[in-house]
RNA sequence: GGACGAUUAGCUCAGUCUGGUUAGAGCGCCACGUUGACAUCGUGGAGGUCACUGGUUCGAGUCCAGUAUCGUCCACCA
């Protein structure tokens, strides 16, 4: 009949299906004009390395509601890709260099240290775009993008030449966190903050023309080479005599003056005078520019004292700060020093210590770009899900920092700017824009008409003059040449990688061509249309969807960018999920290398579960702990991780990782050992920081929480599974009114319920809401009991016809609703369904399609919706409930058959007769008299429910004294709920400020209890 | 230092927005149960003074204030 076996598996229907999705194009979404677009653009993953949980969830979330929405009729587009990362992949590609050869980026030049990641860049690509694609997301593959290839750096060239056109972008000595390792200016949110022992100085200054000394402290000693100014506050009387005064610096023998600033000087701290370092420190740069103080740069780019340091010059930063100190000393300026915890800003991508280092860099103004982001959250065009994150956007946005876009790195995108040298011909400058004309050295460099109108207003100076900059529109090669010729030089910085992303929502659909659509990967030249359409139509997208963390460094660019290019918002809902943390609590992500590869769970419990599972954890406020062991790959027992021990290396693995897990370099890799006494056999483990050695077996790395899932997949595959064995004969048609028993109606009614539950949780983007509505409606409603309940209808040949029908619709319309959780198991179920039932459905049968991606969303009509119905049926499992737990209390197997009398009033008598056959078939049970006037017999055990009192003659079996015992206790806690509910209505304020309808409700709950008090007491006197 | 979130059963989490009978789920635990949907299962059960202290209210897990602990983000630390 049915050749399913008992579990699922969910291997063969991934491989079956995803090449079959595929095939028929259903994850392509193209065009269609009277059909409603749905769009996700997808959080580019970085190609630093594999993805990570956080990123399965990320996706999972967004194929479903892509799903849904098919179903539901859009054209939904997934648009896939993946970031450059600049600074992350190429500090990696770097690390990896450097351990196994030995070479850093200067020995192998700029163009092969680029060609070095491209192919680190095709490796990583394809295997995260594979773990996508194993998820089951329903990606338009056609259209993956990469922020660094042509589509996208046409976008980003046209954005920078608009915005430097707009008198947006400028240039300026900055101080930025220079990192001296990959020498490169890191962003503030690429640093972070680490305590180390170090010591806290004092020193001495003297005052010119004076004997006073005065007295200050710092961590930084080496950093007096570059002061520019002591600095006390304005009201600090010990030294108000002092202030205008100048100091000598002996080290250097320069004299700086005192200076007054509020801001900057703490009277309580320290000896309340502070030296000040502008080139070198963020607060000090401040105060400089407050009181024009004069900026001496001290540092080369690799931390090493430039030749402001005299004869500190070439010493790196630490050894002249002992240098420093030891000539303050023997100069007689040292006070003392003690030691002291030292918060240190830290790279994040090399790990070293920052230096506050200023430096030329480019910039973006932000106050109406900001300001205009902030505006379409305040009028609701772009809504966050759960609202208070809209907080977190406002906030950032609204203090309009100006955003530094250049990065001295090699990978990225290289910014569209050609410098030269002027030796101070600026006067010539007006006549370029004129002329089209520039002077060299005595040869006169002519650009054509076109070239000089694209550089119409398009061209700045640097402060001092020095150098000539123009900004290059797009794909402009024969400027670019003249430029050359003309001995210009293009700036070796590249843009900040969030410039490309910030683009993400409109680049990858074209912009700014708009004369045609873009390419597709499959059909490169397939771009013929007069206009380009795919951004028309897609464009504004729907739903980002993404985690809290990248709000502002994200969301709030691509905002500001889209108004900006398109003039309008990017999506009008931000979705923010959870994060994922290991066991210890701490985020999963690449440069930590705690993260869980969701093909080691995949390949363990399939993609279904593990999507469900994912689906489950994703609500509106807890972060999700995903602790994991590994399984060892000989006798699959799970391993702890935490407290186990890694073979020969004899390392624990560690509780917190903090990137300091081991990673051999060169040296034979560490060894899980199995604890099972039986195996203690070896294995590798799945890490994300290397890959195992070929040829080993690796532990995978597995978490019991997706037992979950499996569990739920393996309970509908065997739901389906009864179904189909019972779908003998089966015929498509509609059922009679009469025919549909109170099961039928009731399931069909909590289908509608839930169906309708279940859409209004998925608008709300409330995913863990809508896995707990759907799974119990299939295993506590349709599996436990209908399923149940239906079982002799389906053997009996007058009655097999309706229940068939009403079981194949309700299967069929819950595969639907749990196929955007679990597109495979529900595609496979699908599939055999539609070989023995291909026309299916109440109220009027239909064909089913040829795959469950593009079936409609089960619209199911609300009139089988009834509460009166549900409540009844509630009644029913309540007797038998009670029935079967005195089975259990006596220990009475179910080959014992049993009687049941139930004193009711007639209405509730009718319907229980009406079901009768249920207590056998559910119970064992067979239903005896029924009634206002049936009695207790002697000898039996007994149940009160309020409306209706159950008695089964248990003469023989029954223990007297445990019924009594068991009655007792059950009087004891009716006693506890009534004096409750009487103290309340006794409470004169509670009658009279309570709402009637609270009150109402009290009484006729105590009402019901007292029933069942009643009921209780005359067993318990029965009985004594 | 600021912002946001969390603290509920042994574990992982719902429920709090919108206060109202006996606070739920999954896993784990206990007892019983396998000749056809499913042991990745079924039936029944035990297990929680909802972090703490105050307040508001007829009534607080739910609202308010404060405290403690944890997490995340931001800022700062001569």
């Amino acid at each position: 009949m049915t050749d399913l076996h008992k579990l699922y598996d969910p291997r063969s229907a991934q491989e079956k299906w995803l090449p079959f999705w595929d095939e028929n194009g259903y994850f392509d979404a193209d065009v269609v004009r009277d059909k409603p677009s749905h769009t996700i653009m997808i959080p580019l993953p970085n190609v630093t390395g594999a993805l990570h949980m956080g990123h399965a969830l990320n996706g999972t979330l967004q194929d479903l509601i892509t799903r849904y929405r098919r179903m539901q009729g859009h054209v939904a587009l997934w648009m896939p890709g993946t970031d450059h990362a600049g600074i992350a992949t190429q500090a990696v590609v770097e690390r990896r260099m450097l351990e196994e050869e030995g070479l850093t980026r200067h020995d192998v030049g700029r163009e092969a240290l680029v060609n070095r990641i491209w192919k680190w860049k095709d490796a990583y690509e394809s295997r995260i775009l594979n773990q996508l694609k194993q998820l089951g997301a329903s990606c338009d593959w056609r259209r993956t993008r990469f922020t660094l290839d042509e589509i996208c750096s046409n976008a980003v060239r046209r954005t920078f030449f608009k915005l430097f056109g707009d008198g947006l972008i400028y240039r300026g000595k900055r101080l930025v966190n220079w990192d001296t390792f990959l020498q490169t200016a890191v962003a503030d949110d690429e640093v972070f903050h680490e305590n180390i022992n170090g010591h806290f100085w004092t020193f001495t200054y003297p005052v010119v023309d004076s004997d006073e000394r005065i007295a200050f402290s710092t961590t930084r000693p080496e950093t007096m080479l570059g002061d520019t100014a002591v600095c006390v506050h304005p009201s600090d009387k010990r030294y108000a005599h002092l202030v205008g005064k100048n100091v000598r610096i002996p080290l250097v023998d320069r004299e700086i003056p005192i200076i007054a600033d509020g801001l900057l000087a703490d009277k309580e701290l320290g000896t309340g005078c502070v030296k000040v370092t502008p080139a070198h420190d963020p607060n000090d740069y401040a105060c400089g520019l407050r009181n024009n103080l004069e900026m001496i740069n001290i540092l080369n780019a690799n931390g090493t004292i430039n030749e402001n340091g005299g004869e500190f010059e070439s010493l790196d930063r630490y050894k002249a700060r002992e240098a420093v100190v030891a000539k303050m000393e023997e100069l007689g300026h040292f006070v003392d020093v003690e030691d002291r915890q030292i918060p240190i800003m830290h790279s994040d991508r090399s790990k070293t210590p920052i230096e506050p280092y200023l430096s030329d860099q480019w910039f973006i103004r932000m106050d109406n770009l900001a300001q205009n982001a902030m505006d379409v959250v305040d009028d609701g065009r772009v809504s966050f899900f759960p609202a208070r994150y809209a907080k977190t956007y406002m906030d950032w946005l609204g203090e309009k920092r100006d955003w530094c876009i250049s990065r001295q790195l090699w990978w990225g995108h290289r910014i569209p700017i050609w410098s030269k040298t002027f030796n101070g011909r600026t006067t010539d400058i007006p006549s370029l824009e004129a002329k089209a004309m520039l002077a060299e050295d005595g040869e006169t460099v002519v650009f054509t008409d076109e070239l000089a109108e694209q550089l119409s207003g398009r061209y700045t100076t640097t402060d001092d003059g020095e150098l000539l900059l123009l900004c290059v529109n797009n794909g402009c090669k024969e400027l670019e040449l003249q430029l050359e010729a003309a001995g210009f030089e293009q700036d070796e910085d590249v843009l900040d990688t969030w410039f490309s992303s910030a683009l993400w929502p409109h680049s990858t659909l074209g912009w700014p061509d708009l004369e045609q659509n873009p390419p597709l990967n499959n059909e490169p030249d397939a771009s013929s249309t007069s206009k380009n359409n795919v951004l028309d139509y897609f464009y504004p997208g729907s739903v980002l969807v993404t985690s809290r963390d990248i709000i502002t460094l994200w969301v709030a660019r691509m905002v500001l960018t889209g108004l900006y290019n398109m003039g309008d918002i990017p999506f009008s809902h931000v979705c923010v999920h959870p994060k994922i943390l290991d066991g210890f609590g701490a985020g999963m992500s690449k440069s930590k290398g705690n993260g869980v590869d969701p093909l080691d769970l995949i390949d363990r419990y399939g993609t279904d579960a593990v999507r469900f599972t994912i689906a489950s954890f994703a609500g509106e406020t807890q972060d999700v702990r995903l602790p994991i062991s590994y399984e060892c790959p000989h006798c699959e027992e799970l391993i702890d991780p935490s407290h186990y021990k890694l073979g020969k290396l004899e390392v624990v693995v560690p509780k917190t990782l903090k990137g300091e897990f081991p990673v051999p370099a060169g040296e034979p890799k560490p060894v899980l050992v199995c604890p099972n006494k039986k195996c203690r056999k070896e294995s590798q483990f799945s890490t994300p920081l290397y890959d195992a050695d070929p040829d080993v077996p690796v532990a995978r790395m597995v978490s019991e929480r997706f037992e979950y899932g499996r569990n739920f997949c393996n309970k509908l595959w065997n739901a389906s599974r009864f179904a189909m064995m019972n779908l003998e004969g089966y015929t498509s048609g509609p059922v009679e009114e009469n025919d549909l028993q109170l099961e039928d109606r009731w399931i069909l009614s909590r289908l509608s319920t839930t169906a309708t539950e279940l859409q209004v949780l998925l608008d709300k983007y409330q995913f863990d809401a809508a896995t707990r509505v759907i799974r119990d409606f299939t295993w506590n409603e349709f599996c436990d009991w209908y399923l149940e309940m239906v079982k002799p209808r389906l053997r009996d040949d007058n009655q097999r016809t309706t229940a068939q029908r009403v079981l194949v619709t309700v299967l069929e319309s819950l595969l639907k609703m749990l196929h955007p959780f679990a597109p495979f198991i529900t595609e496979e179920l699908w599939q055999r369904l539609n070989e023995m039932a291909p026309e299916r459905g109440l109220p009027q049968p239909i064909a089913a399609t040829e795959s469950i991606m593009i079936a409609p969303w089960p619209e199911l009509p609300h009139n089988w919706q009834s509460s009166a119905l549900e409540s009844r049926f509630v009644r029913l499992q309540e007797t038998i409930v009670a029935v079967r737990n005195i089975r259990a209390v006596y220990n009475i197997p179910l080959s014992t058959p049993l009687k049941l009398h139930i004193r009711c009033n007639d209405l509730v008598a009718a319907e229980m007769r009406d079901v009768a056959p249920q207590f056998d078939n559910l119970a064992k049970t067979e239903l005896g008299d029924v009634g206002a006037t049936v009695q207790r017999p002697s000898g039996s055990a007994g149940f009160a429910l309020g409306d209706a009192d159950g008695y089964i003659p248990l003469e023989g079996i029954i223990d007297r004294e445990a019924e009594l015992e068991r009655q007792q206790k059950e009087r004891d806690k009716l006693t506890g709920f009534i004096t409750g509910h009487e103290k309340k209505l006794s409470n004169r304020n509670f009658v009279s400020k309570a709402p009637d309808q609270v009150v109402a409700e009290v009484r006729e709950t105590l009402a019901g209890l007292k029933n069942q008090l009643e009921s209780v007491e005359q067993i318990i006197r029965d009985l004594s």
